[in-house]
DNA sequence: TATGAATGAGCCTTCATTCAT
DNA sequence: TATGAATGAAGGCTCATTCAT
């Protein structure tokens, strides 16, 4: 019953079209989702803007939870799953963690604009969703967590109290999304990306002119 | 109809009751606000928590609207006032600078905890509020703004973008509020201020051991 | 919130009104309840025989379960407050069982027709209402049982087996709400209860003539 | 379209799977109606417990109504078959009668439990359904009566009244399938049957130690 | 035959709001 | 001031049924 959108396996025709219906569904639902809220959306919103009638919407989703549960899931997941790439691979701790800061910033600007909003937003959500967003937020803090502690052990991060500096890094970055309410395109977003990476870095002390 | 919590001139015995009256309300409005969001919160339950029956609210507000804007704008109002005093204050753009972040930390975490959550999520609620919101926003980042061109004038702050700095110095701030759903209590709140304060300053660059 | 719809106490004007309110409601709500079923039945339904809206049934109760929990609670009660009154009043057993028969057969069939047949059909309700029709049945039961074992002890009933006696005397006496789908009216409420008294209280066997 | 389950005629091995399988669904339909009654069942229900899908259904079933007509259809003109021809067979109307007694409890509690219960509840069914119900009730009120009458014209049965025995008679038998909604399982089902039979018996009057 | 997709009708329930007392 | 009564709008969800494959 419960919607899975993704699949090892070589999936038979049928199989296939129900999975783009259903990314389908989850893009649009995002796409209301990030205008006004959970408790603000109504399916039969999400199903007018498909052009399906209410009902047809539990096809896919036991529940209004479910759709919108797997709405945050999908980007949750994919962007731990980079994140964790980067923080295991080459490169000093200060310029994984970089990348991670890029990676973030390009993530929730660039490929999920709105939905990363609704991440920081821990109200309004049903219990079993609340319960995931804290699960997902433990995730991420540790897979930066990790690579100050290593770039501390190094001596390349000096820091007096690494769990702040961490969270005032994170809290800098999870606030892009929100900058533009009205945006003002001074940079592109690779360009955007940099900037931010390069301004925040500082918190984290060590020798100038670091990177 | 509309309610008015603030008079200058003496009142009279009821009418100074009829304003503790409405504190009360929105005192406990802004409590359960803070727990369910503004869809999320019935006007029954604000009631209830009043031992109050739910239409005599519409004695005092106009609406739910009216209710829960006259909940934000109060602190709203106040932290910026607070700010505004600061920023026009004594000493160096860098001290200012600092004192802003101190007292920005102290409200939003100690003076307000759950109710500063309330202003980074600009969905969910209605129209009104939200072109509030953003004025609030709009007044309270040309305050950080202003001490900061004061400190790039006085060549104290050196910055390659002063508008990414300030957003990743504010969005910093805007995040410890967030910290804490599992609060670790390792610092007292005085102490939590200045840490975050001395953690996040280096962000606006300028010569080593400032202040 | 639960509806009370009986007190001891003197109740003020609003008091008795709201009672005799939800008087009428149940009564309403048993009449369309005995037509239809419980699954069958809408609160939409009840609330256009009342000349109300749907939604204000839930001034007066928290569900619709809640409602027609209500609905069979009080006939049930009802009966078995006069049964109990009977079983330990005056007169011999076999003189009393009789009084029970009548008082049961007069109950179901004259003051509450229809209801009366909604306790035959566990089927259909919710769980907790089928939890409370177990109860009833068991000291409706109980009732019969103990002045019948009374009647065994003085050697008036003379019974092979006591449980499969008043089992078939009971349902003989539950099956009457049932006789007329067509009703032939052949004799008044007051004669058809005692005709039926005499004709099952054979059942318990004893001296010929008795009573 | 209309499921036909009984032919006189020799089948092709298509039809007579067609025919299994429709005995199959009629089964389970049975069985879900027995536990949660017509409103309650869905047909979603039915077709899970087949590991079947809905829709699936209308092939061997016009609609809802249909499937549980059906379901009701054969074992009431089972039953009524059965008892037709214990009626006209041979044996002095009290034999024959307390044959027909025997016959209908064995049948409601042994082979057909659950479903017997529902011919006492006219509620909750749609019309056609019902009127089917009064119809079954009507034959096999006749084939009872026309043994008591029998046995009056002989003499054998004395009753003041024929109708209110017949009735008290039946409502004692119909009553059995709910006996035990906790069973005690004291006798078997075969003497269980004999011993109601004996016990109801004496509603019919006549000659001391009759039979 | 079998089934996934889709839907319209309908249900229970919540809630902000109005009105009369 | 305070509140009980009442309601319309809206929302989530179920279900029997139709259709195309």
């Amino acid at each position: 019953m419960t919607a899975s959108f993704e699949h090892a396996e070589p999936l038979g025709r049928v199989a296939r079209k129900r999975i783009r219906r259903i990314n389908e569904i989850l893009r649009v639902a995002a796409e209301v989702l990030s205008e006004k809220g959970y408790a603000g959306t109504s399916l039969e919103e999400v199903a007018d803007r498909l052009d399906l009638a209410k009902t047809s919407l539990y096809h896919y989703f036991d529940s209004k939870e479910a759709l919108f549960s797997a709405c945050l899931g999908t980007p949750a997941e994919e962007l731990i799953s980079r994140l964790t790439a980067i923080a295991r691979g080459d490169g000093s701790p200060r310029e994984r963690l970089r990348r991670l800061m890029v990676e973030q910033v390009r993530f929730t600007v660039y490929d999920n604009a709105e939905l990363s909003r609704l991440f920081l937003q821990h109200l309004d959500w049903p219990e079993s969703i609340t319960r995931q967003l804290h699960q997902w937020h433990d995730r991420h803090d540790t897979i930066f967590k990790q690579v100050i502690e290593e770039g501390m052990a190094d001596g390349d991060f000096v820091l007096a109290d690494a769990t702040v500096a961490r969270q005032c890094l994170l809290g800098a970055l999870s606030f892009v999304p929100f900058w533009g309410y009205k945006s003002d395109g001074r940079y592109s977003v690779d360009e955007l990306v940099e900037v931010v990476a390069d301004t925040v870095l500082p918190l984290l002390g060590g020798p100038d002119g670091a990177i």
